[in-house]
RNA sequence: CGGGAUGUAGCGCAGCUUGGUAGCGUACCUCGCUUGGAACGAGGGGGUCGCAGGUUCAAAUCCUGUCAUCCCGACCA
């Protein structure tokens, strides 16, 4: 009896029954609020420390800013104001009281100014960039945050959209327009370097629309990735925010000819969404499929044996195996409970996506040899005991390749050139993918495609072609070719 | 926030129409037997039936309200 339900029938319940059995978040008993369990936060702790690592390397360093923002700083910035107010989650009052009924917000502790839970820090942190900056000689900043926010949504989706969630977010300052918009391209290509070398999620480079850009930015960049239901996930976002938030802020600088002026900033971030999107790129029916690299444990060793002298052998052979794995640098598990029966391993062991099972029983130990099973292809193979780490070494690397390789044939299978307005709506009326169409480049437009297919541009692709064709819409020459689908 | 569905043991569900002792599968505990794809047998523990009111001699069941989750919209990372 599989455990997971055919995403065939219905997507949705598949996603969430991954999410359940593989006991990676739960909704907590809070509107929209997500335990992240164990098993869901070791993913989010390997994408952590990655992208530090690749933060770090790119010059940037970590600070921390409070959660709560004074009401007023928000209206700052008219469009920052106007993209967030609605999903505030606000703290009017410090003080409880008890009463016969249990506790009460006590009424004479209301705050003389609201304080905001963070939707997103950029008041509060320019807030603070006000004080920091005088002269150019204090540019760049290169800041960067690991935080929790809070998003009143109307509607929650485990790991895709939650009210609060947790996520980095890159706030940058700089002395002119060019190094901030070199910033932003860099932050968008380790993001994708990120999903494609690490998370194995091929992602397509490109800038939002207008209307579909960072409440407060010029302009919005981002990676857009292909779930298995063919649907859209916007995978993570770097802003150019110009001037905006150090004129709303009024933050100057004095620059080497002596005049004042305002630094150019940016920001970006990826979130705990980033752990939703893997679940939908990889995952089949038996449960969650983790790239090697972005799995805690890579190989788990399971030992078979019937009788108590057969365990004790093959324990002897699995100690000796999960040392020299474990040297080589391996995320290796020995399961060696004898509580559950080997059969019963290999499904959890599935459900949990680990990439690569070690299967060692007495006949194994008799030949010198070992059966690996691979849990993307499912494939099961005996190899010798002789130079096995090395070859696990390369299987898992080869894993990691097959498993974007595989990610990047199914997506380009499902992106769809069309040139023609009733192919466009027969392709995304009935989910067959994405669509590749030109576009007049007029919101007007965009917003009427969006009312009457439900499909929104994703993005405006860095790589456009020689020829832009006409727009999909209405029949005049195109401005840019844009990615159209629907979307998380 | 509008439309639809659901809420009963850790998980998955039946029972509700027609009110009358709280059920099944699985998981869990004990003993035995087992271990190369989710063993088997016997025994056992676990429930404010989402929550709050109401109707009734009696409510999981009927009525009202409310909360939560899922789906479809609107909104968004």
């Amino acid at each position: 009896m599989a455990k997971i339900t055919p995403r065939e029938t219905d997507y949705s319940k598949w996603y969430i029954d991954i999410i359940n059995h593989a006991k990676l978040a739960d909704y907590a008993p809070v509107k929209g609020c997500m335990v992240i369990r164990p098993n869901g936060y070791a993913i989010w702790e390997i994408m952590q420390s990655t992208l530090d690592k690749m933060f770090k390397d790119t010059g940037h360093v970590n600070a921390y800013f409070p959660m709560l923002i004074p009401q007023s700083f928000l209206s700052r910035e008219a469009q920052h104001v106007e993209g967030f107010a609605k999903e505030c989650a606000v703290v009017t009052h410090s003080r409880l009281i008890s009463t016969e009924n249990g506790v009460e917000v006590d009424p004479s502790s209301k705050l003389e100014e609201p304080l905001i839970l963070r939707p997103t820090s950029e008041t509060m942190i320019w807030e603070m960039y006000g004080k920091w900056i005088q002269s150019y000689r204090d540019l760049p900043i290169l800041i960067n945050q690991w935080a929790n926010v809070m998003r009143w949504e109307m509607r929650t989706r485990l790991f895709l959209r939650t009210t609060e969630f947790l996520w980095q977010e890159g706030h940058t300052a700089h002395a002119t327009a060019e190094e901030a918009e070199a910033e932003t391209r860099q932050m968008l290509d380790v993001y994708a370097t990120f999903a494609e070398e690490y998370m194995a999620m091929p992602v397509i480079k490109g800038r939002k629309t207008e209307s579909e850009k960072f409440a407060g930015a010029d302009v919005t960049y981002c990676i857009e990735a292909m779930m298995q239901d063919r649907k859209a996930l916007q995978a993570g976002t770097s802003h150019n925010l110009g001037q905006n938030f150090s004129k709303a802020f009024d933050v100057r600088f004095q620059d080497k000819d002596n005049t004042l002026k305002f630094p150019y900033s940016t920001s970006w971030g990826v979130s705990t969404r980033l752990v939703g999107a893997l679940i939908m790129a990889h995952s089949d029916d038996l449960g969650l499929v983790l790239p090697p690299k972005m799995a805690q444990t890579q190989v788990v060793i399971i030992p078979i044996a019937r009788k108590d002298d057969e365990f004790a052998e093959v324990s002897v052979v699995a100690e000796q195996l999960y040392v020299q794995l474990k040297a080589a640098g391996l995320g290796v598990k020995l399961d060696d409970d004898r509580k559950q029966k080997p059969g019963w391993k290999f499904s959890e062991y599935e459900l949990l996506g680990i990439p690569l099972r070690i299967d060692l029983g007495p006949r194994d130990i008799a030949n010198g040899e070992v059966v690996l099973a691979r849990r993307d292809t499912q494939e099961k193979s005996t190899v010798p005991m002789e130079g096995l780490v090395e070859h696990i070494s390369q299987l898992l690397e080869t894993m990691q390749s097959d498993i974007y390789k595989k990610a990047l044939a199914f997506r380009d299978a499902h992106i769809f050139p069309a040139d023609d307005y009733q192919v466009f709506k027969e392709i995304i009326g009935n989910e067959k993918g994405w669509v590749r169409a030109g576009w007049n480049g007029d919101a007007e437009v965009e917003s009427k495609i969006k009312e009457e297919t439900k499909a929104t541009i994703r993005c405006i692709p860095f790589e456009q072609p020689e020829n832009l064709g006409k727009c999909i819409y209405t029949g005049e020459p195109a401005k840019y070719e844009v990615l159209f689908a629907k979307a998380y």
